[in-house]
DNA sequence: TCAACAGATTAGAATCATTTTAAAGAAGAA
DNA sequence: TTCTTCTTTAAAATGATTCTAATCTGTTGA
């Protein structure tokens, strides 16, 4: 347990739980992505981030692993922006602030919000998650 | 106020009044649009509607008269999807339904949904729009 | 240990929605 | 009518994302 000495064997745990090979590509970027708290990135942002750590992985590999991660649970999708999609690495039950000048996205604690009437679905229909956005600016 | 024999006058009004030249291509689109109750539409929708109905648009123009009408309040932007923007010719206070099956906007009406506690926007923040998306399925 | 296969990565091309460009066309004022 | 300004348009450009086909790497079983 100790991350100085085995300081991949949490994500590369993980990588093993949701059936994903752990390569050099997938463990390091889980490592950007997991262990510095909860993050929203864009696939562009994370490629730059993965330069800059010196890790050389591709754009097509940076999305193929933000949707992989997002498909297998580890990540959320929240679309705020036409044109631009953010992953958020938290997966408990939150909304977001959306900054609209600085287009960047901020998590509100699960309990500083919530729906006051949950309107019933049309008939047929069940309702798969519901999403908050609540736009400010500076 | 008769619409068979005047049938342009109300949408030549109101571009009059927001300050838009009312064009043959900006009048078509208007009928379309705000003599049809409320409506979500892409711009690729919108597009092969006005051809429908012999309307002579490009599709620039299609882009241009949708932001030229969001800009002045007469419709609103909403973003569901990535890679795919909606327009909503409803501008009062609502929420959406997504059908994720069909790729569909529904409105909410105002009154059936509600945000229980409004949470603080971060200092030196103020709120500008609060959406909710309910995500549905079939 | 290592061969062999399935799965992963990649550069580059392709795609899709949207915006820009620059040229030609139409509306409004005088 | 004429001039000016705003609009429209086809076509090119852009930007985010996905696809393709070739190469590479983990994993497994002998």
């Amino acid at each position: 347990m100790d991350s100085t000495v085995r300081p991949y064997s949490q994500v590369y745990d993980t990588l093993r739980k949701v059936g994903l090979r752990p390569t050099r590509q997938r463990l390091g970027l889980a490592r950007l992505l997991f262990e510095n708290g909860d993050r929203h990135v864009t696939a562009e942002q994370l490629h730059a981030e993965a330069a800059a750590a010196n890790l050389r992985v591709s754009l097509a590999t940076i999305y193929n692993t933000l949707n992989q991660f997002t498909g297998v649970g580890l990540m959320r999708e929240v679309v705020v922006e036409p044109g631009r999609s953010y992953f958020d690495t938290n997966t408990t039950d939150h909304h977001h602030f959306f900054h609209e000048d600085t287009a960047q996205l901020q998590d509100i604690p699960g309990d500083a919000i919530s729906v006051g009437k949950v309107p019933e679905p049309p008939a047929g229909t069940r309702v798969e998650r519901v999403d908050i956005i609540v736009r400010i600016r500076g």
